[in-house]
DNA sequence: CCCTCGATCAC
DNA sequence: CCTCATATCGAGGG
C-alpha cells in the first residue's frame, strides 16, 4: 500500500460496489419489454460457423434452463430446445448508452467514483454517510430506486468496508439486491466464502491452492504471505492472505482513458491463404486505428496475438522508437510481426483460429496540428 | 531500468 | 461446443 492514508481512516470506509443485473439482456428488455417473460440470450457470434460463439449474458428466465454466461451458443440452444426463447447479438453502442445514463446517476450521489466496466462501478460513501452503515443502506435503496425510476434498470449493491468485500457482497442477493457487510463482520464474512469467490482467483490459482492442501478461506488466513509466495507470486499471495482476513487496502481510483486498444477476430474456417490473412490483419489495424484516432492518441508499442486451433496463445510485440499515429506504420509493423511469427515458430496458416492486434503505450496528441501522420519531435 | 513474452483473470 | 477487451503480474534477457 503506497497511499498515505492512516489505518484508522482505512477501516472507517464505506464502499459500494454497484453491479447492473444481467446487464446486456436487461438492456434488451428495456427496449423490448415483451422479452421479460421468455428466456433471452445475448450472444457474441464469432462468425466462424453458423451459431459458433458464446453466450455473453442471459436473463433469469434462461438461467432456469441452465443457460450461463460464457457458454457456447450451441450448448445454450440445446438447453432451450422446444422452449420459446430468443437469441440476440450484442449491441454494444446501445448498452454503453444505458450504462452512461446509469453511471451518471450514481456519480451524482457524490464522492469518489470508479467505473470498472460497462456494468460495474465502485463508489466511496464514507463522508456522505459519516461511516454509518445504517445510513449507507438507505443510500443504497435510494440509489436503486433512482436508477429503476429513471431508466428501468435494476442493479445489485454490495456495501462494505472495502472494495473486495463490496464486490463479493453485490453478487449475493441478485438481482435487485442489497447486501451490507460491516467492518466487524468482515473476517467472518470472508470465512464463509469459497476461495474461488475472491476476485483474482480463477481456475489456475484455485488448482495451485488445492495442490497445497488449502481448501478454505480460513486455511489461507492461517498461512503467511511468505509461505504462499513461491507457489503463487508475491502479489497474489499478499492479496489472498489479506483477503482471508477481511482486509483490502486498495483505494477507489478514478480511471482515465484505457492504456491499450485492441481487437481480436475469429477466422472463418475456409481462410487459409496468406493474402486472406493479410487482408484480415489490415482490417483489424483499421478498426484499432480508428479507435486511436477518435481518442486523439498515438501508440508506441504494438502486439500481435495469434490463437491457434488448440486455443494456445502466441504473442509478439514490438516497441517503436517514437510514438506514431500513422496507419501505414501500424499496418507495416503488424504484417512484419506476423511474418516473423509464422516463420520463426513455424506456424502454418491453417492452424490459426484467431488473430488480434493490440496497441499500447498510448499518448495524447490532441492539439497537434497533423493528426494524420504524427511522429514525436 | 527497459523490453519482450506468456499467463492469468474476468467481462 | 471455445468471444472479446483490458489490466496486471512475473520471468528472463539486456
Amino acid at each position: 500500500m503506497s497511499e498515505n492514508i492512516s489505518l484508522n481512516e482505512i477501516e472507517k470506509r464505506i464502499i459500494f460496489h454497484i453491479d447492473f443485473d444481467y446487464f446486456y439482456a436487461q438492456c434488451e428488455e428495456i427496449r423490448r419489454p415483451e422479452l421479460r417473460n421468455i428466456p433471452s440470450v445475448v450472444c457474441v457470434y464469432s462468425g466462424r460457423e453458423e451459431d459458433s460463439g458464446v453466450v455473453s449474458t442471459c436473463n433469469y428466465e434462461a438461467r432456469k434452463y441452465g443457460v450461463r454466461a460464457a457458454m457456447p451458443i450451441k450448448l445454450a440452444k440445446s438447453k432451450l430446445e422446444d422452449v420459446h426463447s430468443i437469441f440476440l447479438p450484442t449491441d454494444m453502442p446501445y448498452y454503453h448508452e444505458i450504462s452512461s445514463k446509469a453511471m451518471r446517476i450514481i456519480q451524482n450521489y457524490g464522492e469518489l467514483f470508479e467505473q470498472v466496466s460497462v456494468d460495474e462501478c465502485y463508489m466511496d460513501f464514507t463522508k456522505i454517510t459519516n461511516s454509518d452503515f445504517d445510513d449507507a443502506r438507505i443510500f443504497a435503496v435510494s440509489l436503486q430506486k433512482s436508477i429503476k425510476d429513471q431508466i428501468k434498470l435494476t442493479c445489485s449493491i454490495g456495501v462494505a468496508p472495502n472494495k473486495l468485500i463490496a464486490k463479493i457482497a453485490s453478487g449475493i442477493n441478485k438481482p435487485n439486491g442489497i447486501t451490507v457487510v460491516r467492518q466487524e463482520e468482515a473476517k467472518q464474512f470472508m470465512s464463509n466464502c469459497r476461495i474461488e469467490d475472491i476476485p483474482g482467483v480463477g481456475p489456475k490459482t484455485s488448482k495451485k491452492l488445492q495442490s497445497l492442501g488449502i481448501k478454505t478461506v480460513s486455511d489461507i488466513s492461517h498461512k503467511s504471505i511468505f509461505e504462499l509466495r513461491d507457489a503463487l507470486g508475491y502479489k497474489i499471495a499478499t492479496l489472498l492472505v489479506n483477503a482471508s482476513n477481511g482486509i483490502d487496502y486498495s483505494q477507489i481510483k478514478i480511471r482515465g482513458t484505457s492504456k491499450q486498444i485492441g481487437k481480436i477476430v475469429t477466422l472463418k474456417k475456409d481462410c487459409t491463404s496468406f493474402e486472406q490473412v493479410r487482408l484480415i490483419v489490415e482490417s483489424i489495424c483499421k478498426s484499432v486505428f480508428e479507435n486511436l484516432e477518435n481518442k486523439r492518441q498515438a501508440f508506441r508499442v504494438l502486439t500481435l496475438i495469434l490463437i491457434l486451433e488448440n486455443l494456445q496463445h502466441v504473442s509478439f510485440s514490438k516497441s517503436l522508437k517514437l510514438h506514431s499515429a500513422s496507419i501505414d506504420e501500424l499496418n507495416k509493423n503488424s504484417l512484419s510481426i506476423l511474418n516473423e511469427m509464422i516463420t520463426s515458430n513455424s506456424i502454418s496458416l491453417d492452424i490459426i483460429r484467431r488473430i488480434g492486434v493490440v496497441i499500447s503505450e498510448l499518448k495524447d496528441i490532441s492539439g497537434q496540428d497533423s493528426l494524420l501522420n504524427y511522429f514525436e519531435n
